[in-house]
DNA sequence: CATTGGCGTCTACAGGTGTAGTCTCCCCTC
DNA sequence: GAGGGGAGACTACACCTGTAGACGCCAATG
């Protein structure tokens, strides 16, 4: 079923719609002013994404209103499925000693993936 | 200095010259075998990895030795930096978290990832 | 010395992407 | 009822990407 893929700008139209549901392209474009797009470019990236399915407008009155039919975490899934195939060979752990020779982990960060850890293998 | 983005069938050349070292466009050409690409697009994108600055091309009798400029190390850190920055807010354990809930993780990377942590802890 | 085969360069072309202008239709307001 | 304004549709256009053909040059080989 899902096998376009979400362009960075299309991607950030569709945050939009997870975070506020289901609008109006007038919501949409008021909510991405930060973006400094012309109307134009967000109604370009509403269609694209109807294109594509990844969204729905459904007729309201004379007006469309669009809504996710991607979700968040489908799209996760897939973005970072990806990343770990092509960078790591598909294995998780190569993933985080990357992340942990690489940058600095906080305390903070070490302690919660610590209990992710924990959870884990107690779950397992 | 990196800004150029690399892309996924580039990315396969330079795997190449990362395996292998400096190669000729030959020794990439059959390295590249299982790609079933025709030679001029091992070519060409040998030719845009020149362009973009990610390899070299240094005159070595009268063919060129290709190399990587780009490491792998540096490869994997932008590419996966950009999805983190992109999908969890710039933090690691959400992303491992999200693993944990997506994929199965076998009792070998919880294992590792374990160890990992472990280290991390102690080194810190 | 003429031919050939490989090397690198140039050109090509369709599809995706970022970004945006224009056109048409129709509701709302005066 | 006429005009304006906004919604969606269509068009545009440059650049990137995947993929590859064509060409010119030159070394090697017969």
């Amino acid at each position: 079923m899902r096998a376009v893929s979400i362009s960075d700008a299309e991607s950030r139209v569709l945050a939009v719609l997870w975070r506020d549901g289901p609008s109006t392209s007038e919501r949409v474009i008021a909510a991405l002013a930060e973006e400094s797009w012309e109307v134009s470019t967000i109604k370009t990236l509403l269609a694209r994404l109807v294109r594509k399915r990844a969204i729905r407008a459904r007729k309201e009155g004379r007006r469309f209103v669009y809504s996710a039919v991607l979700t968040r975490e489908q799209w996760i899934t897939s973005e970072s499925e990806g990343l770990l195939g092509r960078l790591f060979g598909g294995r998780v752990a190569p993933l985080v000693q990357h992340f942990s020779q690489h940058r600095r982990l906080s305390k903070a960060d070490i302690a919660e993936l610590k209990r992710l850890i924990e959870e884990l293998d107690d779950g397992e």
